[in-house]
DNA sequence: CACCCTCGAGTTCA
DNA sequence: CTCGAGGGTG
């Protein structure tokens, strides 16, 4: 294997220095290879020709924007392409490749420079398409019949598909209308749209297949298949994947005189024979317009069926394509404007596990730093030790990253390409690592293990607090991860989270933690940097922070320096005194009972009013609560029926925690929620509302007598869509579902449904 | 008993 | 955001 020089993607400075390589080394190949295929001359040994291939590859894979399907590593002679499987098809007109852009400031170079060559006189107008990730595909038509179907091969000659492309939708054997050029190219792209492919990376992973990295290799992985010896099975899968294939033309050749005078004439006349135009196109008649519109698909990418991996800016006057020209390689009259990005190679270090406040081990992968779709990625969740087997990584491989709803980094799959031997399978560990308790399933079969260490182990007594501070428990400001951490060991006072509410300024003053960085399972390593750092340094001591302390007085010369509370300490102090009289549904949740959340919680408080009054029930009263099933009533008697848990509940209410509702007239009671305009209605809010956090317009909502939730379905009654809004908004649509814009969600409150919907389209 | 909702849990980075 | 699983309903 070449081992190819360390490339790191998060560098941008490298970025230019790595488009120059892989240009020079692009050229190279494909003169070594014209002059091998050519003319039968060998330039090089097959040891240098591959080094420089490898070389290209481990580029394109630490940039993969740099990989267009024209590289030389995705064409033939590239990728190990049997091409001997299907006949060559010589073009009757060559297909160029596009050259590409990387920024605006590099695109409107590229306009200036177009309209300085068109002349004085010439008015530029810019069609803007996209750029879709697929297959580009050649279409034969002669005076209307579909002659053959070729891949672009290397833009001369190309690959007969033509029995695969006619078993996808929307490809006509014969052009509507009439009056068709005894011979016509038409161009296109062929792709799989995202949820398609999103489903076939998930079949092919459960089969045990290798996945696809991008739905560019699933298109072309799919339209290579040659229906042979494989079966029934064979026949039907490959029948299958066809059939999710999709195609949009985007051009014409080897038409000497089309009746048309632009290129979005060109669309409309592919549109009448019948063929798949995209809808998404628009002509500028300045480059402002274009910037705009590259701008805009930026922050949409996910607006359509199909992966965009750019723009596609061309010239909209035909007579300005001649004039124009071309290189040798590409038109002059058309860009490819790239976005960054979204699925990434990266090198798998290590899988490390976490425990979480249930005590679950969770896998997690440890990567080289990555940039993807915008943040830098350090790790990505397995899930399990099952998630770890079906995925088939080995610690050392490159893997395919993306990230799932551009949020939570996924891991794909290993490239199986580029393995060298040295990986190494993941063991699941049988010991927890922060407290050393053995892992065990908490039920025979449970492919989860869990830290059975419930009570004393930090990592999950450092959960629960975080849970108890957070929005959906009591909310207390100032007890987050950071404070979570500081105040479990090794570092704080609370082993359990009983002691939550006697905390003191006192006890807070003294704590002291490693001073780099933060994050739960980086501790260790942090502190021996810190003890590594210090020593170097010859200082006797780790750097330590002390986030509820500060120095009141500096030191003088010969005087100890002098203490106080930070603002931080004072301010949790403040926020635990509070936190004793927030709501009883709060305080439920905060005990951590299994299957208790939110909801459930508000369901049980409203019905019992106090603690006392759930801890007396039986499981066949608590189940008869809505919402609350013999799960969950088991869940919360089993809770009871521990010693360390009760004395939780009686430490907190000797600290002054209040464990009821004031003035509720006791169990059955109090059911109904409160009534008012929204009574008997289902919201949903998604995207920003001004002027509400998102818990806010919950509360909100609930105070109008409506119910609030979380995701649309055909039980919701309102949408209300704020900027930033996302999937949700698109579900309303499909589902018809009333939606109403965040300025008017105060009308909603006041007026409800009826206020609203005679001014709603 | 087979659906379809909804909820809970885990999760990443700025 | 996504997954899996609890709960309710036809």
């Amino acid at each position: 294997m070449a081992e190819a020089e360390p490339i790191r993607a998060s560098d941008p400075a490298d970025f230019d220095a790595a488009r120059a390589e892989a240009a020079a080394l692009t050229e190279r190949i494909l003169e070594l290879r014209e002059a091998y295929y050519a003319r039968d001359t060998t330039l090089v040994s097959d040891g240098e020709y591959d080094a420089l291939v490898h070389r290209l590859e481990a580029i394109e894979a630490a940039w993969p924007q740099l990989a267009g399907q024209d590289s030389p590593t995705q064409t033939v002679g590239g990728g190990g392409l049997d091409s001997t499987l299907f006949a060559p098809v010589v073009h009757a007109e060559r297909m160029y490749s596009l050259d590409n852009v990387f920024s605006i400031e590099e695109f409107r170079e590229w306009a200036a420079k177009v309209v300085r060559d068109a002349g004085p006189d010439a008015g530029v107008s810019w069609l803007c398409e996209l750029k879709i990730d697929g297959l580009a595909i050649n279409l034969r038509y002669a005076s209307g019949e579909l002659v053959s179907a070729a891949t672009r091969g290397d833009g001369t000659t190309g690959e007969d598909v033509t029995e695969n492309v006619l078993r996808i939708a929307g490809i006509p054997r014969r052009l509507a209308g009439s009056g068709h050029p005894p011979l016509v190219e038409v161009r296109g792209e062929i792709y799989f749209p995202v949820a398609a492919f999103n489903e076939l990376n998930a079949e092919q992973t459960a089969a045990g297949e290798r996945v696809f990295a991008n739905p560019r290799n699933a298109a072309s992985g799919s339209l290579r298949q040659k229906a042979d010896g494989k079966g029934a099975r064979g026949a039907d899968l490959m029948e299958r994947r066809l059939s999710r294939l999709r195609m949009l033309v985007h051009g014409i050749g080897a038409w000497p005189d089309p009746p048309v005078a632009t290129q979005s004439e060109v669309y409309a006349l592919l549109g009448s024979w019948g063929l798949p135009t995209s809808p998404n196109f628009r002509v500028f008649d300045d480059v402002d317009g274009a910037v705009g519109f590259i701008e805009h698909y930026g922050e949409h990418r996910h607006s359509v069926e199909h992966e965009i991996d750019g723009i596609v800016v061309k010239v909209d006057e035909l007579a300005l394509h001649d004039s124009l020209g071309a290189t040798s390689r590409a038109p002059r009259w058309a860009i490819a404007y790239k976005y960054p990005p979204e699925q990434v190679q990266t090198r798998l270090r290590g899988i490390e596990i976490g425990i979480g406040r249930t005590g679950r081990a969770t896998p997690y992968a440890v990567l080289e730093p990555i940039l993807v779709a915008g943040s830098v990625v350090r790790r990505a969740t397995l899930h399990n030790q099952d998630v770890v087997r079906v995925k088939g990584v080995l610690i050392g491989d490159m893997v395919v990253l993306r990230k799932a709803g551009d949020v939570i980094p996924e891991i794909l799959g290993p490239v199986l390409e580029l393995r060298d031997g040295s990986e190494r399978a993941f063991v699941m560990p049988t010991e927890c690592p922060e407290c050393g308790a053995t892992l065990a399933p908490a039920k025979e079969g449970d492919i989860d293990l869990r830290c059975p260490n419930t009570r004393a182990c930090p990592a999950q007594v450092r959960g629960r607090i975080e849970h108890i501070g957070s929005r959906g428990g009591l909310d207390i400001e100032g007890l987050g991860e950071a404070s979570a951490i500081a105040l479990t060991p090794p570092y704080g006072p609370l082993d359990t989270e009983a002691g939550l509410f006697d905390l003191t300024i006192d006890d807070l003053m003294p704590i002291e933690v490693p001073v780099l960085g933060s994050g739960p399972d980086e501790i260790v390593e942090l502190e021996a940097r810190a003890a590594s750092e210090a020593a170097e340094a010859g200082v006797a001591e780790a750097r330590f922070d002390t986030p509820f302390r500060k120095v009141v007085r500096p030191a003088r010369k010969d005087a100890p320096a002098e203490f106080g509370p930070s603002s931080a300490a004072e301010e949790l102090i403040v926020e635990l005194e509070k936190a004793r009289r927030k709501d009883l549904w709060r305080l439920l949740v905060s005990l951590n009972i299994r299957h208790v959340g939110p909801v459930a919680a508000r369901a049980l408080a409203a019905y019992f009013g106090s603690l006392d009054a759930i801890r007396a029930a039986s499981a066949a009263e608590l189940a008869a609560v809505d919402g609350v099933g013999p799960i969950i009533a088991e869940a919360v008697l089993e809770w009871f029926g521990i010693d360390w848990h009760v004395e939780i509940v009686e430490r907190w209410a000797a600290a002054g925690v209040q464990w009821s509702i004031p003035g509720h007239p006791g169990p059955g009671a109090g059911i109904e929620g409160p009534s008012g305009p929204l009574s008997g209605l289902t919201v949903v809010v998604t995207g920003a509302v001004e002027g509400y956090t998102r818990e806010g317009a919950e509360e909100a909502v609930i105070v109008a007598g409506g119910k609030p939730s979380g995701s649309v379905s055909k039980k919701t009654s309102v949408v209300v869509v704020g900027p930033g809004a996302g999937s949700k908004e698109a579900k309303a649509l499909e589902l018809g579902i009333p939606i109403v814009p965040a300025e008017r969600f105060q009308e909603l409150l006041d007026g409800g449904l009826s206020a609203i919907v005679p001014q709603v389209e």
